[in-house]
DNA sequence: GCCGCCATAAATCAC
DNA sequence: ACGTGATTTATGGCG
């Protein structure tokens, strides 16, 4: 599902878009797919400008379609089919590959590239989730700890 | 094991509490009057979890439910946009 | 150049 | 059932 609002666009009742605009897929969220249609363009032209780091309260009206409103990484492997919404694949972990790299992890907190290869294997996940997992992980241990850092848990 | 277990029970989505009606307000006020770039500072994050009495964390994981949540139903969120916008239309002519 | 940190996106969970 | 705050996968920039 290509969204394109090149043409119209009701201004009137933009507002129940996704209902009247996207009945095949009523799930798929949203709006402005990189495009921003032009009847929306009301003052994209001090976009460049709108700082907000000086500027309190630049823009109260509202209305506006601005970049960061635009969809950002998408799953964008068959955008062709219109069941296979880009809608971005979250995969779930399995209990076992959770538990397994909690407990890598527990064990040390950074992998060298040998394991991380040998439990990419063991858990059927790429070099890659392993990594990334790791890092969150780290994360995710520096906020638990950044506060109590000497109260221990366990 | 029983650790982890534990923080896949225990965490905190369990014991979860909607913010106070003051506090969403201050937040919301913040994002609709910078909604062409609703990414508060850090400091602008410190002192918005002051006035909020919540944690920076938590400042940020509300600014990056609404952004994602603004963006994908923006229609959703006129009414309210235009609340806060007539809001601080309001405390603009009091100041200027 | 890869790798880690960081802020963030997007999906999903859990109350 | 839904709203909402928090957590989990995943990206990209920068150092």
């Amino acid at each position: 599902m290509n969204w394109n609002y090149s043409n119209q666009f009701p201004s009137t009742s933009w507002t129940h878009y996704p209902a009247q605009y996207d009945p095949l897929d009523p799930v798929r969220p949203f709006f402005f797919n990189g495009a921003i249609p032009q009847s929306l363009m009301h003052h994209q032209d001090d976009l460049g400008s709108c700082d907000s780091r000086e500027n309190k309260s630049d823009d109260a009206k509202s209305l506006k379609i601005y970049p960061w409103m635009r969809r950002m990484h998408s799953a964008q492997q068959n955008q062709q089919r219109p069941g296979n919404d880009n809608k971005r694949i979250r995969t779930a972990y399995t209990r076992h590959q959770t538990l397994e790299l909690e407990k890598e992890f527990h064990f040390n907190r950074y992998l060298t590239r040998k394991r991380r290869i040998e439990i990419a294997t063991t858990l059927q996940l790429s070099e890659r989730q392993v990594k990334i997992w790791f890092q969150n992980r780290r994360m995710k241990w520096k906020k638990e700890h950044k506060s109590n850092g000497k109260n221990a848990q366990e | 094991a029983v650790m982890i277990l534990r923080s896949r029970f225990l965490d905190a989505r369990r014991k979860r509490r909607n913010f106070s009606k003051q506090a969403t307000e201050v937040l919301n006020e913040y994002f609709y009057s910078h909604l062409s770039n609703p990414y508060p500072s850090e400091e602008a994050k410190e002192e918005l979890a002051r006035k909020c009495g919540i944690t920076v964390s938590q400042v940020s994981n509300w600014f990056g439910n609404k952004r994602i949540r603004y963006k994908k139903n923006i229609g959703k969120f006129q009414e309210e946009a235009n609340l806060y916008a007539a809001k601080n239309a309001q405390a603009v002519c009091q100041t200027g």
